[in-house]
RNA sequence: GGCCCGGUAGUUCAGCUGGUUAGAACGCUAGCCUGUCACGCUAGAGGUCGACGGUUCGAGCCCGUUCCGGGUCGCCA
């Protein structure tokens, strides 16, 4: 039967007990660790979020309160109180590791049964048996210090924007569904059958609405919804650092952001951030990484064969770049020795899955370099190759030529990071930049359109307005990304706020005026009433923890996540409602 | 929706070319043990080999279907 907590206080957290602490009286709350049982002599680790301290229960000890503590389990809840002294065999390992408690008054305020895993750091156990009881899995040291540390950036974040001036306020959850961009979440409503709410995926318009409305600089810890696939780095449900400010161009925003981020690693990781941050263009960063959010850390950039190649014997390579295309390639420095030929076969399978026709190759192992396409090329054709790649004996060379030459930057872009994968290239550290200039317009090929490559409130550059209409390729955005290592970890934007020309964006993006007043009607009407210029972006507060805290998923940094099919194994969620509720909702549920 | 990997004790895994009663470690239970701290020692319990079907004298293993989990592509303005 559990036993009561009454007239016990807490002196210290378990973790908190020194030896300056011996000779005083103390009381503690806690979960067995583990009971070792000596015979005449019981030592037990009691644990709470802040670490261990163990208690002793030896001869000197009540017989009964040594009796209880014989049946001490795994996980039983516990209060304990008694002196704390120092033990007589020190344990180095742990903070706590020179004192211990000596036992007078022992409580189990609950017992537990046996947990599915041990309640251990480093648990192996399999993912879904772990989120299947994730307050267990919560109550792991790890995943303790992480969620632990999440809360201290938080505080950073609070702190730091309250100081710059920010205020904080809340953007409504039930809003008006924009189809653009990701699907939306529905809620139904009841009192307008029929109708919908959708769950925000950003506070895009609203905190643009509280430009105009004069707060002049705003942030949020934003919920954010987006009905869409689950990655590694993706979940339903996100948390975003949601800021705009206004009276600001592109480099106010960029300041901003980079004292921000300097200033949160230095406070929370004591990591010197140097300031102001590398930047590339989208152009350069596409050309040189094939990515936009490329991983800086080690080299091994993409090099342009075209000139070298140009009127080779190599059809494939010729008609590429006939073609209008392009011929590109990594030099993979030293790796002959790593890439066997089986090795090469699988990243040729590899590209083919992203899409690449084939991959072309160059294995210098002997004197004599061996590869894919030799046989087509005379030697000094194959020795101009080698020179433009800065080939010597002992690399591979991995070339993609293709007539889209934005094909052959993205492909060689993820095979980029698998070769520093099968490699083992070191990337350590944190490496923060700001990827800008974005194009404003992206083909697509499905609807045979330009479309927005960013939301239609983002401004273009001032001297690009000149060729909206003419040349939309040549259109570049007031657009930005800051990426750390190899992930996007913030995106925003100066937006219009001009009338005219966000006229003239909608009709660009083949979007009417009736159109645009019924899906933003609100917004442009807003603008009418004197609209500050401004800027923002939203920086994802998931992905900055989990590169903070070094985890591989975003599971270890959300406590509570959901799992690849967009379930949470806990609570079994979604799940079926009562027919009731959906009549009281008008709805009608088909099935398939 | 496509592709890849996985599913054997509570947990992590092994299981040969298809062949007797499916093993190990940790955990769990009981006993012993006065300085342990991953305590130690002894004994014990614990299995629908994800599910269904097929091949076979015989299936954890081979084949088919399916369910579940992870990664990835599509998707994510």
């Amino acid at each position: 039967m559990s036993e009561s907590i009454k007239g016990l206080k807490r002196t210290a957290y378990c973790g908190e007990f020194r030896e300056e602490h011996a000779g005083t009286e103390a009381t503690v709350f806690g979960w067995v660790q583990r009971q070792r049982d000596l015979g005449q002599l019981i030592f037990v680790d009691l644990r709470d979020r802040t670490g261990i301290i163990q208690l002793a229960f030896d001869q000197d000890t009540a017989k009964d309160v040594f009796e209880k503590a014989f049946t001490l389990r795994s996980e039983f809840v516990v209060a304990a109180r008694g002196t704390v002294r120092v033990r007589s065999a020190r344990n180095k390992d742990i903070p706590t590791g020179d004192v211990e408690i000596a036992v007078e008054e022992l409580r189990i305020l609950n017992k537990a049964e046996t947990p599915p895993f041990e309640i251990v750091e480093n648990c192996s156990t399999a993912e879904a048996t772990r989120l299947k009881y994730r307050y267990l899995d919560l109550r792991r040291p790890d995943l303790q210090q992480n969620i632990l540390l999440r809360h201290r950036i938080t505080k950073v974040i609070r702190d730091f924007f309250d100081k710059n001036g920010f205020i904080e306020l809340e953007t409504p959850m039930l809003i008006k569904s924009t189809p653009e961009g990701a699907r939306d979440f529905l809620v139904p409503s009841r009192l307008h059958p029929g109708t919908f709410y959708a769950l925000p995926q950003s506070p895009q318009l609203y905190k643009q609405l509280s430009m105009v409305a004069g707060f002049d600089r705003y942030v949020q810890l934003a919920r954010c919804f987006r009905d869409e696939d689950l990655r590694a780095d993706r979940q339903p449900e996100f948390t975003q650092i949601d800021l705009e400010m206004s009276f600001v161009d592109v480099e106010d925003v960029l300041a901003l952001g980079e004292d921000f981020m300097s200033t949160l690693f230095k406070t929370v990781l004591d990591v010197e951030i140097p300031t102001p941050l590398p930047r590339l263009t989208y152009t350069d960063a596409m050309e040189r990484y094939g990515s936009d959010k490329p991983d800086t850390r080690f080299g091994m950039e993409i090099i342009d064969l075209t000139e070298a190649v140009k009127g080779c014997g190599f059809g494939v390579f010729t008609s590429a770049i006939e073609g209008g295309g392009t011929v590109r390639c990594l030099n993979a420095k030293g790796a002959a020795g790593t890439l066997s030929r089986k090795e090469i076969d699988k990243l040729t399978e590899m590209v083919k899955g992203i899409g690449a026709k084939g991959l072309a190759w160059v294995r210098w192992v002997e004197e004599a370099p061996a590869s894919s396409f030799g046989k087509f090329l005379a030697e000094e054709e194959m020795t101009a190759l080698l020179t433009a790649a800065g080939a010597e004996q002992g690399d591979v060379v991995l070339i993609v030529a293709d007539t889209a030459k934005k094909h052959v930057l993205t492909t060689l872009g993820a095979l980029r990071l698998e070769l520093a994968n099968k490699l083992n290239i070191p990337r350590e550290g944190f490496n923060l930049l700001w990827i800008t200039e974005f194009p404003f317009f992206e083909w697509d090929e499905e609807s045979q359109t330009w479309v927005a490559m960013h939301h239609p409130f983002t401004s273009p550059l001032d001297e690009c307005v000149q060729y909206l209409d003419t040349a939309p390729e040549k259109v570049y955005a007031k657009a930005y990304d800051l990426v750390l290592n190899g992930i996007e970890l913030a995106s925003g934007s100066i937006r219009i706020t001009d009338p005219a020309l966000q006229n003239h964006m909608f009709s660009a993006l083949g979007l009417s005026q009736e159109e645009a007043q019924q899906k933003f009607g609100f917004l442009l009407d807003a603008f009418r009433y004197g609209a500050p210029p401004h800027g923002g972006m939203g920086i994802g507060l998931d992905r900055l923890v989990m590169q903070m805290v070094g985890a591989a998923t975003l599971r270890d940094v959300i406590a509570y996540p959901k799992v690849q099919n967009m379930t949470e194994p806990m609570t079994d969620c979604p799940s079926v409602v009562d027919a009731q509720q959906l009549t009281d909702l008008g709805i009608a549920v088909t099935g398939e």
